[in-house]
RNA sequence: GGUCCUGUAGCUCAACUGGAUAGAGCAACUGCCUUCUAAGCAGUAGGUUUCAGGUUCGAGUCCUGACAGGAUCACCA
């Protein structure tokens, strides 16, 4: 309304904060409660109409050889989110998992389990299956370290020990022959890949995210050598004398790049290529948004400059959602040397602490065992996710193992108890038949400042959710979570409801909180965060 | 060495894209549970926005340089 008014009366161009002061003292509180309502009486609250365009956000990209890691976390909070954000301004979303199930790394894990595992399964040794492959991951590297120091003794260079370890030999062996299709090793490589899928799917569930399609790149990787093809007969790319293939990208600031080996093999970017137009004939895309860590930031600059130059017209809604590293105060997570944060076990941990702070607060009795142990999952997810989200996704950002995730202040356990007072409030209004859905609250003559202060936020949700979108940023959404919450409870603590002895302000104050409280949860939902009724 | 990103309170982060007195949370300190959930509320203290210049009526934000941290620059993925 307030922007209405201002577009109609206000002939220049005038920066709403500037007016917003002097409206405050303008403005009586009829215009604020018709505002309220008019956002009240919004059926759709919170989700934007169709812009009848389709974009598709890979996330994930997992690599079959070890279990997911804190990195993982953020990168599949991030992704999740980003599409429901889309969601909510009105894209049609197709969440897309890129899974890595092929290649050297894998083979490795392959190696070591043939040589170390005795038959050893998932169930046998009672872990979860990508935790197993991971343990063989890492007895190669030891086996493989081992060897180097071995053929260092025998009198070989460093750099020729590491080449020559049989090892590692026997681990291109078998690429070679998971290239050729050789049956034992398909077999073995399939046995093993359909265990981490089971661990995979687990932690997945626990995380709260999901896919709408896997794409595989045992399936990919030979993808994009029509394109090469179609680059050199458009003149876009060029040969060199030993046959192999480049483009030239200095004219937009960068090098030349290799997009084709000179014996006719792949490279990463020859498959990403391939699987970029696999993507649009699937699903003809409006837009793609690959969320993917800073570290490659050139490869998909390079990438999507060259489907740019080769005309496609999915060119222009590439994106590359670049998220900083999470770092540990150690520095980098390397997986070899053990300082990984693995998920799952975060994610416990974070169930975990849940549980131990509702119980020293006391806050468990009337719930069954099975309520709690929901209410744990929700608060201690609620808790990591918002702590991984509330950051400029761009930012490379710190975790701290040895201090826990807060509980308290800026956290989604504080957003999550806004939400359980309001519906502590509305089973009372419920039980006290207090019937503030239907009512109209034209007999509104005075609200205090805490209210009008809470209707302004609640009016800026959309505004947001555009905010959120075309920045792909949920932490613009959890900072504006965390801003409704800090006011509403500046309302509760100081404004009563049932105290209050004129039916209508009691009537309005339950619909405020109503409002607040669908505004908190649709909003958590955009961040993958379930809220409680209770805590 | 080239390119890119980052540098804001003791710590972790904001600042609506160039606007008025740079804001939150944590940590510290002071109050508030005999009224709807204290995982809360109100308050105190904490800043030369890394440094030096420049552009502008106005700079944390834009430009140049320095310093510090990180990423990247494979016929790896």
């Amino acid at each position: 309304l307030i922007g209405e008014y201002l577009k109609a009366n206000v002939p220049a161009v005038v920066d709403f904060n500037v007016v917003k002061g002097f409206l405050n003292l303008v403005l009586n509180e009829r215009v604020w409660v018709d505002l309220f309502e008019k956002i009240y009486s919004n059926p759709s609250l919170g989700q934007l109409s169709s812009n009848g365009q389709k974009v598709m956000v890979e996330y994930s990209s997992p690599n079959t050889n070890k279990p997911l890691h804190l990195g993982h976390l953020r990168n599949n909070f991030l992704g999740y989110s980003v599409a429901e954000i889309l969601k909510a301004n009105g894209y049609e979303v197709v969440k897309a998992n890129l899974v890595n199930d092929r290649g050297i790394h894998i083979c490795k894990s392959m190696v070591a389990y043939r040589h170390f595992a005795q038959g050893e399964t998932p169930e046998s040794a009672g872990i979860k299956g990508d935790h197993l492959a991971g343990k063989y991951y890492v007895l190669f590297d030891q086996e493989y370290k081992k060897q180097i120091k071995a053929l260092v003794a025998e009198g070989q260079s460093e750099e020729e020990a590491k080449k020559n370890a049989p090892i590692l030999l026997e681990a291109q062996e078998m690429l070679r022959k998971w290239e050729a299709g050789d049956k034992e090793t398909v077999s073995l490589w399939k046995m093993m890949n359909s265990w981490v899928y089971a661990g995979f799917d687990a932690t997945y569930q626990k995380m709260g995210v999901d896919f709408d399609k896997f794409y595989y790149e045992s399936d990919t990787y030979l993808l994009g050598k029509d394109i090469v093809e179609e680059g050199l007969a458009k003149g876009v790319f060029f040969k060199k004398e030993n046959g192999s293939v480049w483009v030239d990208l200095t004219d937009e600031g960068l090098d030349e790049k290799l997009v084709l080996r000179g014996d006719g093999t792949s490279v990463y970017i020859t498959q990403d290529m391939g699987t970029a137009d696999l993507k649009y004939k699937d699903f003809g895309l409006d837009k793609s948004v690959y969320v993917v860590g800073n570290e490659q930031d050139y490869h998909f600059d390079v990438l999507f400059k060259i489907m740019r130059k080769l005309g496609r017209p999915y060119g222009p809604g590439l994106y590359h959602l670049s998220y900083g590293m999470v770092d540990l105060p150690t520095g980098k997570m390397k997986s070899r040397e053990g300082t990984v944060v693995d998920a799952d076990d975060l994610m416990q941990e974070m169930i975990d602490t849940a549980e131990q702070h509702t119980k020293e607060l006391g806050k468990i009795e009337g719930f069954s065992v099975e309520q709690a142990k929901e209410l744990y999952e929700i608060l201690g997810l609620g808790a990591l996710k918002y702590f991984l989200l509330k950051v400029d996704p761009k930012k490379r950002m710190l975790f701290n193992p040895q201090e826990s995730i807060e509980f308290q202040g800026y956290t989604g356990p504080f957003v999550q108890y806004s939400h359980a007072r309001i519906a502590a409030i509305l089973r009372k209004a419920d039980q006290l038949g207090v019937n503030y859905q239907e009512s109209q609250f034209s007999g509104i003559t005075a609200l205090a400042e805490s209210e009008t202060a809470l209707i302004q936020i609640l009016n800026d949700f959309e505004r947001k959710i555009k905010l959120a979108g075309e920045d792909y940023s949920p932490a613009v959404m959890a900072q504006y979570l965390f801003e409704l919450a800090k006011e509403y409870n500046r309302f509760y603590a100081e404004v009563p409801i049932f105290h209050e002895k004129d039916q209508e302000i009691l009537k309005f104050r339950v619909a405020l909180s109503a409002l607040t409280a669908k505004t908190i949860k649709k909003g958590m939902s955009l961040l993958g965060i379930l809220v409680p009724d209770r805590m």
